[in-house]
DNA sequence: TATGAATGAGGGTTCATTCAT
DNA sequence: TATGAATGAACCCTCATTCAT
């Protein structure tokens, strides 16, 4: 905190470069590109990052600590865990249907930034899933959920949230909520009617 | 369909080919590279394949026709809508811890196949997706599953499996029928025990 | 001569160029750096200079300049030529001990300068290397010395101390005086020990 | 010995950088000038060196091998000190005349090594120089030199020969050889006439 | 005077692909 | 089938220089 070695550029520039990466991946999308999209040339865009790495970490880095941000405070709420899970669900699809790009780009984008890097993104992706199966894990303990496998669970659940960048469409019909609430549903009453009640 | 066909390549050209690209990606990966798995050099690669994107396609093609064809008869069986999604996972999680590699380039290749074949892809992929929602629209019609939107459960589930690949470690300690009874349990019944019964 | 004269810029601008252009080389170093030195940016830096290569210039200018000045009053003097000789050592030896930096630009810097200013420089160069050639002649002329190609005899005198830029150390045990006594020994009365005498 | 990283081009590439490094200067010249003199493009070249930085460190190691090599077994011959150092020079003359372009690429290349390459540059450098000095101080040790400082005697006659390559013309009036009796005269019985014999 | 921004002109390097042997 | 050589097309990045503020 305090000691990263990157300059915060300009926030057009981030924006535009979240985009472009999003559009034809970081190894497809080139600085020239990022520069037509800003309305510059080239040579103009390093006035404002240091290197194509630099902007892949700058995105990844706003991402994971916003998405950090946003979690925390659901997650250690004092409300009962199911209320928790479903709070988190809805945050976000929210989180993605309001960030596509820049999820797009961090969801894709493994294995393009280098070692320290990716390491500190790792990190924090860490915290994050961890967050998710402490919620899993608290209900267990607590008697709302069944026992089960919470670490596993937590990554079944992310992996239901995270992949709709793959094909939720913001502008279509279904709302993030909606999906939210198929999801929380899903997952916590099951798909199964409730036997002989 | 205009196009030259693809001709197969040897085995284990593709195998290298995949291992090579799951490694350091489709962009990441050189011609030179997967020669050098091969034990041969860059320009007798061409004698077996004509292109590098031949290969991507020839992987992307390989997996979603053996993964259609893995999933056909689960789909289509007589056995009640739930049964067949638990071996649905089953064989989902089976599929993705033996063909680690394959998994990995088939759901991070998205945007390196050019037009046609990525339609091409896309098209199957759905095949596959729609095979896991008519399951629950089975469900959902029969009774044996409660009021949910089958197509966007059915993409949630298929996300909880398809996710995987980022996480699951076919040498640790879970086997990928633990993973899969877990999922299963999870979608089927659910966190939250059954009230009052 | 047709070209636009170069301002004199101010004094601490060429010594931080100088510095600079010592340590990085003159292709290594960029206009950046010699601002950075001076506490100023890059674009600041055009207000008190045109062009890289006219600092360059200016630099060996001042160098050659300076150098013809304090050797002048020696060559032209009315001292016996091995005298004349002696000092004109000595005096190059403290010129590069004090003008360490602005040497090594001027020694290596060949090559940078562009046609008619090189040319300038090469010009007054000869000038001071025809001073210690003709001290050489005087000294053959008057019997003093023993017969011998003086210009070539004084280009290798000159590479001798020249060639100091590369290893003397201001720093070190050795005085530029002991470095020129010993220089001075080795032209003046050889290493071979005066036979039977 | 035996693990040098760098694979040794083919001749005619390393003849031609040398030559183009000469001419231009290491940082003045570009790899397209290289593959220009070599009749090819620039991506060509890359298939017989692997980085321009390469090149620089093989004609630096060509050289300096080179010269070790002559320089030995004068330097370690039985023949009375006044005689090794002749030869010596000789044969720093007949070098530099019929290497003009590696010399003058190697006197000039200061700096552009990078840092592992340009210690064991200098190790070798060291061990020329150390030759010589060492022929010096057996001249002291059996009285057959006068008594003086063989290191700084030694630089300076390294020096007087080595700038040769700022002025001597192989294709000139003099010969390398007039060169070295001039210089060689210069150091064993010095300018002064033995007085009073 | 000082500077942030912009940019044309390269420069070194990589790479998929072709071709003659 | 195998490969050494060659190359066009890019790509990331640097830099001297200009200009509006």
């Amino acid at each position: 905190m305090g000691e990263s070695p990157v300059r915060a550029p300009r926030d057009d520039v981030v924006v535009a470069a979240t985009r472009v990466f999003s559009e034809l991946g970081y190894h497809g999308a080139s600085m020239e590109d990022i520069a037509a999209a800003l309305g510059m040339r080239k040579a103009s865009l390093y006035h404002h990052v240091r290197s194509k790495e630099d902007l892949l970490y700058i995105i990844h880095e706003g991402l994971i600590e916003q998405l950090i941000s946003a979690a925390a405070p659901i997650a250690t709420s004092d409300d009962p865990p199911a209320y928790r899970l479903a709070a988190l669900i809805r945050m976000g699809m929210h989180f993605i249907s309001t960030n596509r790009a820049a999820v797009t780009v961090f969801l894709q984008g493994a294995g393009s930034l280098g070692g320290d890097r990716w390491d500190r993104i790792v990190e924090k992706r860490n915290t994050y899933e961890r967050m998710v199966a402490r919620i899993l894990a608290d209900g267990v303990a607590d008697g709302s959920f069944v026992q089960i496998d919470s670490v596993t669970a937590a990554r079944g659940i992310l992996g239901m949230v995270n992949w709709c960048y793959t094909w939720f469409d913001p502008d279509g019909e279904l709302q993030p909520e909606d999906v939210a609430d198929t999801f929380s549903r899903l997952v916590l009453t099951g798909l199964t009617p409730e036997a002989g009640c």
